[in-house]
DNA sequence: GTGGCGATTATGTATATACATATTGAAACG
DNA sequence: CGTTTCAATATGTATATACATAATCGCCAC
């Protein structure tokens, strides 16, 4: 067995990723349909004149991406089709103005510290009170608003913020590098805009707006929770499934 | 070195894993900033008493989860805040729908088999022309319109659509199942809704909306585009980011 | 100095081996 | 006939070892 060798011919992949992409090609083509059983680990090995532990490499990527199930004494199966679960990319809004070719300017419109009323606590999930800074700024994609942003930070999570003005930078680069942050979640939904809000994006009032809505924890501790509001036509987010890779 | 033995105290959790959560504790915690070296593999494995291939694995995985970048000769360095990237979970409207306790009712509206058209080539993606299925559809939570879903099916990738009416069953459940697919791309906006879509949903013209289009491939053939439309008041995308797991 | 070259070093991949663990199927038993 | 036990089996985890590969550091010549 001398498969202390590079790459095997096909395309600079190692081995387990070959094996990987090979079986994964099988599944997602069809050809192995959801409940099939694939290959046992020894047969793979002695199909590809390999050591079980390469073999065991692949497959347990293949189980972690959740296209295969792996059931001791049985074997492995291919799942049934998976719960659609796609990657959605949320960019900074700067670079997403300037990748439109558009000049970025931003504009802080208020900044409010004080002490968390009932409802920053209902958006921070926070338990007890304590003090927040509540923040509003708008984006501008050329001359035109591109999204408004209403935003509070946790003081208590980050008591650097309180020092800080935001008329020279945007809340998310500032939070972003200085928190470290370990768990998110994202809510979008339609809305039509409410007249603050219609007034800062200057747009008519009832007009549809796309909201995201994000939530920042870090270390068990809210951060921060923002509400972005973008016009109807100013903005689409886009989120790609791809089942693995290698 | 007596390391073959199970679950080191530590609730149950293997070697590997207990280092991978052990690091990226210290990442997301922040006690080890982003461009911070962490320690060599034969440091770690050292330090936890075993040998390199299992530290090797837990920093192989927290690698591939974008949390640390991995570089030969100089050692292994906490990655910088990475793009923000969420799981979006895309569930089929039945279930949804009854996860809100309310009963599911679909309803097929129209349904046309023709010879695809530029919009329909440019919507598919598709190059030449060929016969699609377009199909109507209503989605009801209770006795209100839930969602309207607008469709076209490449009856080039999927000839037996040809044969379904979709009254009983709606086109997402039918192609599920059927045709594995590849790849698939959601876009996510707001709309005002047009006069048709408002009609079906029993909303005024204008009337805020969430629309996700969804794109399918399946081996480099398109397979079907489909457009939902959402009442703004009637649906929430939520997505969850989280960094990494064992 | 500086340009190149080789030694060093850390990671990347693969092997053979060992033992753990969960589960199944069949044999043994009441 | 049902149940309990046990051996077989496939995966799960860890080890020690080997060699490949890429990048960097320092030495040496020019």
């Amino acid at each position: 067995m001398s498969m202390i060798e590079t790459a095997d011919a096909e395309g600079g992949l190692s081995l387990h990723q070959r094996i990987l992409s090979d079986i994964s090609e099988k599944i997602l083509s069809g050809a192995w349909a959801p409940g099939h059983r694939i290959p046992f680990e020894h047969e793979l090995s002695a199909q590809y004149n390999c050591s079980r532990m390469t073999v065991n490499k692949a497959l347990s990527q293949l189980a972690k991406a959740g296209l295969i199930e792996r059931r001791r004494r049985s074997g492995s199966f291919v799942r049934q089709p998976q719960s659609q679960a796609a990657v959605l990319e949320i960019h900074d809004i700067r670079v997403e103005v300037e990748a439109l070719g558009l000049l970025y300017r931003y504009e802080r419109v208020a900044r409010h510290k004080r002490r968390s009323d009932a409802e920053d606590r209902a958006l921070l999930e926070l338990g007890a009170a304590g003090p927040v800074l509540a923040l509003e700024c708008r984006h501008f994609a050329g001359k035109r608003p591109f999204a408004h942003e209403q935003r509070l930070i946790n003081l208590t999570a980050v008591p650097e913020a309180s020092d800080e003005e935001f008329l020279a930078i945007a809340p998310s680069p500032w939070l972003i590098g200085r928190v470290p942050w370990s768990e998110a979640e994202h809510r979008i939904r339609a809305v039509g805009a409410d007249k603050q809000v219609a007034a800062a994006l200057d747009i008519a009032a009832g007009a549809p707006c796309l909201v995201v809505e994000r939530r920042t924890w870090s270390a068990e501790h809210p951060v921060t929770y923002v509400r972005f509001t973008y016009p109807a036509d100013s903005h689409t987010l886009v989120a790609r499934f791809r089942p693995s890779q290698g």
